[in-house]
DNA sequence: CTCCTCGATGAAAACCTTTGAGTCGCAGGT
DNA sequence: ACCTGCGACTCAAAGGTTTTCATCGAGGAG
């Protein structure tokens, strides 16, 4: 019996093939447990047999969830979309939501508008729940998110009061740590350090691992920091300024790939030879940029993959029930050696 | 009277605060013109005090419609996402959706697994529509997306008939000639071409122009091209070959600024000046490439945000009156001179 | 043999909006 | 005085699913 109706088959066609009620079918894609195997089975063949699938929205309609979770990166100027991590983090949003069933619904906040509209959408019942990315300092997203009657899970620590709040960072001040006890072990004796902003946490952490590598025994070392501002001109200018500022250095560790490969370039232009003369630790090991400079770059790595996997996982057990605890969760760094260092 | 009712208000609500009918108040939420200008006025107020937000998926039920928009990228390797046009394209498609009111649904489909989710999903009725970004020839997902009965508009010529297909394409050929043109006006005889995969449109249809600019007049110039893969290390490399095959060789038009990227290294490791010795013109005009290499790089400008744009807008009109005959549209390319050219 | 329990199932309410059909009042034409 | 036409509005159905509550039947205990 070939029916030809061109419209979708619904749970009551389902059941209706498989001689049983709309309730039951409806508990066999449900997984619940109090159905006979004998209605399993036929359910399921009537929902194979009809390719069916069932109505997003009726459902969404009645269990009040919408099966959709927001992916919120805020960034009030637009120099993130040349940064590679970015696509890092949306292709790694994008796989872990999809093996979760669930809709990743992308947002990019940049204005003041933006905000507002996010505000409107994310209240307004849209998603279930939200990831978000907001790592500047007095980002008034976080405050307006952090009201929301809303299940979030940050990427690294916002700014402010983490009070309740679910998280996932990386451990960017033992990455640090590594970094320097790295040129250290080296014999560096003038190691200096290429900051990311002053108004993101993670930039603050490296730097406070820089120093606290440091500051432990080796009175005599260098401490010399200068803003490279996440951006790989930045990189390039910061590296000059310590130039000057101690022309005998002998190691830099920067605080992102983008800005070491600005930086290895001026150490280029001023006659100096990597690792040789200097030594050169990145931060992110992001692949494209480390295994292209030359030398190729020494870095820390911090797995972004991980770290958005982390924060769907935790987002989900919190979509489930209602009564996780608030979680900060620290992913590991590690040191992947390259010829720069 | 202040409700301290924790729900979120229904259209029921609005409906009895501000004395009409359900009725009413959905046709003012939906700009019907058959409401007396009291009416409205009543409702929206009510809206407003009320701080209500329509039930998307109730909404979703009656009208089949959902709201939501696929935006699909089909990438068989992951080399996509080294590739800073990438991020650019994303971001221009969830500004351009936002204006739109229409939320963005990222996927990213790399496996055959990607595929068949891909498949189930868009057919499962949960988006109105999709944009779909596939250049690789044979790319199974196209011919999988087409027999869809959904809205879809393409970034560019897929491979195969373009029977029946939206899409917005960029002057790919026309850019191409442009490029050699300023190559030929600076009197460059022994001009060569880093090409991109032949299994893109975009780089055959880039090479194409490159021959047809040559072929013109100048039967004397050289007219050899290299695959350099649309990637930074195959544009070194296909550069390598081309200066092994044509030593005296004194302008390369190279088919993406992440190649010439790599055409630059080499040629520097050869000892050619750019652009006194062989003159250099990209594609793209990929600001964060561009800008960057040295010398900065001359470029042909192809306007990614514009073309998603225009995508958004051509799905919006497909999406309002099934009668919009199909549309293929092409943005012109501009050439942007910077140092290397 | 009867009563009870328990697991499987079905009927129906609920979720919230859109929309076609129908109502009402009023102005204007005959 | 009556009908017509029309604009503004209301009523209620429809849309597809989940879930509560009731029912049914079988099997075990008494």
């Amino acid at each position: 019996m070939l029916v030809s109706n061109h419209a979708r088959p619904t749970l009551e066609d389902v059941a209706a093939r498989a001689g049983v009620s709309r309730a039951t079918a409806s508990r066999v894609l449900n997984a619940s447990p109090r159905v006979s195997p004998e209605a399993l089975e036929a359910v399921n063949a009537a929902v194979h047999a009809l390719g069916y699938q069932p109505n997003r929205a009726a459902r969404a309609l009645v269990t009040r969830r919408t099966g959709a979770v927001a992916v919120v990166f805020s960034e009030p100027e637009p120099k993130i979309f040349d940064d590679p991590h970015f696509a890092r983090l949306i292709r790694a949003g994008a796989r872990a939501l999809a093996d979760a069933d669930v809709q990743m619904v992308l947002m990019l906040v940049h204005s003041l508008d933006d905000q507002a509209r996010a505000h409107r959408f994310l209240a307004g019942g849209h998603v279930d729940g939200a990831l978000v990315f907001a790592p500047h300092r007095n980002d008034q997203l976080v405050s307006i998110v952090k009201k929301l009657p809303l299940p979030v899970v940050y990427a690294g620590k916002p700014w402010g009061s983490l009070r309740g709040m679910h998280l996932v960072d990386n451990d960017n001040e033992g990455g640090a740590v590594l970094a320097t006890e790295h040129l250290k072990s080296l014999g560096r004796k003038k190691i200096v350090h290429v900051a990311g902003p002053a108004d993101e946490l993670s930039a603050i952490d490296r730097l406070n691992g820089f120093k606290t590598a440091l500051s432990l025994d080796d009175k005599g070392i260098a401490r010399v920091t200068e803003d490279g501002g996440f951006t790989r001109e930045g990189g390039r200018k910061a590296m000059a300024a310590l130039l000057a500022k101690v022309p005998a250095l002998d190691a830099v560790f920067v605080a992102s790939d983008l800005m070491a490969a600005g930086a290895l370039e001026t150490l280029q232009e001023a006659g100096k030879r990597v690792p040789e003369d200097v030594a050169v630790v990145g931060f992110d090991d992001h692949v494209a940029i480390a295994e292209h400079t030359s030398p190729p770059l020494t870095s820390v790595r911090q797995d972004s993959d991980e770290q958005v996997k982390h924060m769907v996982e935790h987002l989900m057990k919190l979509l489930r029930d209602e009564t996780v605890k608030t979680k900060k969760e620290m992913l590991p760094t590690v040191l992947v050696r390259r010829e720069s260092a």
